[in-house]
DNA sequence: AAGACGAAAGTGGTTGA
DNA sequence: TCAACAACTTTCGTCTT
């Protein structure tokens, strides 16, 4: 599977996926990964429309980002039902009066989550991938009865917030906050509820994904990019970065990269596109300087451009 | 005048007794 | 459950360009 790049325990990107069962494994440390997959392939092959036509048996794929695995129907409510017979239109509402009480308190929650999660992702232009992963997330929340007392929003706002982490797309709490008009500290809180309740593990989030991202609202170049994110290779090296905010080191390296491929910007503005203060900046540049001996590295391009 | 820098006090979360 | 603690923020005054 695309999402999966690294086994989560032992570091290793020798991954076995296992079709029949629906799994990826690690072929290093035997860690079931993912489970419960769904098999999107054809396990036949058409070779005109007569067998298309007698094989072909389904619509849409199944998708955890429909409440029922968009697998469920509706007594109809409209179209051909009006051309029944009168006997026959009372028994189709009764049929359906039957199924609105059916329909238990989770797959009516489910319905204006998993619509809200829609809104929310298409918002932060999430890729499809994380969408499944954060609807899996919540319908699994939601079974586990860890809804309860939360608003449904916040929930929905803490799964994306867990399927972004764990398909190395970041975004950040600020981001989410703002596109689901949840608070920050409610989106983390709900955020580590569930994953500590559904036993999610997740990696702390590495600072150079956020690179590409701040970079191009900056419009710094990819030289520029490529050198923060070396810079943030070396910082890990020595331990610069564990206990950090990550979105403080990325912004910080950034900030000292552009610096010395002379294309200055405030630390202001690196601070506003980051979401954090100047101060974070500072405190992390000067660490980043003092550390990595970057100072001889921006007095070079000082020099050039005289 | 704007940006960079640093000190001090406050906030929210983690940890360990 | 509470206190100590680290990271980060806010605010504000000073220095540099």
């Amino acid at each position: 599977m695309a999402f999966v790049k690294k086994c989560p325990e032992c570091g290793s990107i020798n991954l076995l996926l296992n079709k029949d069962k629906g799994e990826v494994i690690c072929n290093n440390c035997g860690l079931v990964i993912e489970e419960k997959m769904v098999d999107f392939d054809q396990e036949w092959r058409e070779f005109d429309s007569d067998a298309a036509a007698q094989k072909r048996r389904t619509g849409a794929p199944m998708s955890y980002t429909h409440f029922d695995q968009g697998l469920g129907t509706d007594v109809g409510r409209k179209g051909d039902l009006y051309s029944l017979d009168a006997k026959s239109k009372n028994k189709f509402f009764r049929l359906r009066k039957w199924q609105q009480r059916i329909s238990t308190a989770i797959e009516r929650n489910l319905k204006l989550a998993l619509s809200e999660l829609k809104r929310v992702s298409s918002f932060l232009k999430l890729p499809r991938s994380v969408e499944e992963e954060a609807s899996r997330i919540y319908t699994l929340a939601v079974q586990k009865g860890l809804v309860r007392g939360r608003s449904m929003e916040s929930v929905v706002a803490g799964a994306l917030y867990a399927a972004c982490r764990r398909h190395d797309v970041p975004r950040t709490l600020d981001e989410l906050s703002e596109a689901s008009s949840i608070e920050k500290k409610e989106i983390g809180r709900t955020y580590r509820f569930i994953t500590r309740e559904l036993g999610i593990k997740i990696l702390p989030s590495n600072p150079a994904d956020y690179i590409a991202r701040f970079a191009s609202a900056l419009n710094l170049t990819a030289e520029t990019q490529s050198k923060s994110v070396e810079i943030i290779e070396r910082a890990q090296e020595i331990e610069l970065t564990s206990g950090r905010g990550p979105t403080g080191i990325a912004a910080a390296a950034l900030y000292v990269a552009a610096l010395i491929n002379g294309e200055k910007r405030t630390q202001r503005e690196v601070a506003d596109v980051a979401g954090v203060t100047e101060v974070t900046i500072r405190n992390r540049y000067k660490e980043l300087l003092s550390e990595l001996d970057l100072e001889s590295e921006i007095k070079k391009t000082k020099k050039k451009k005289e």
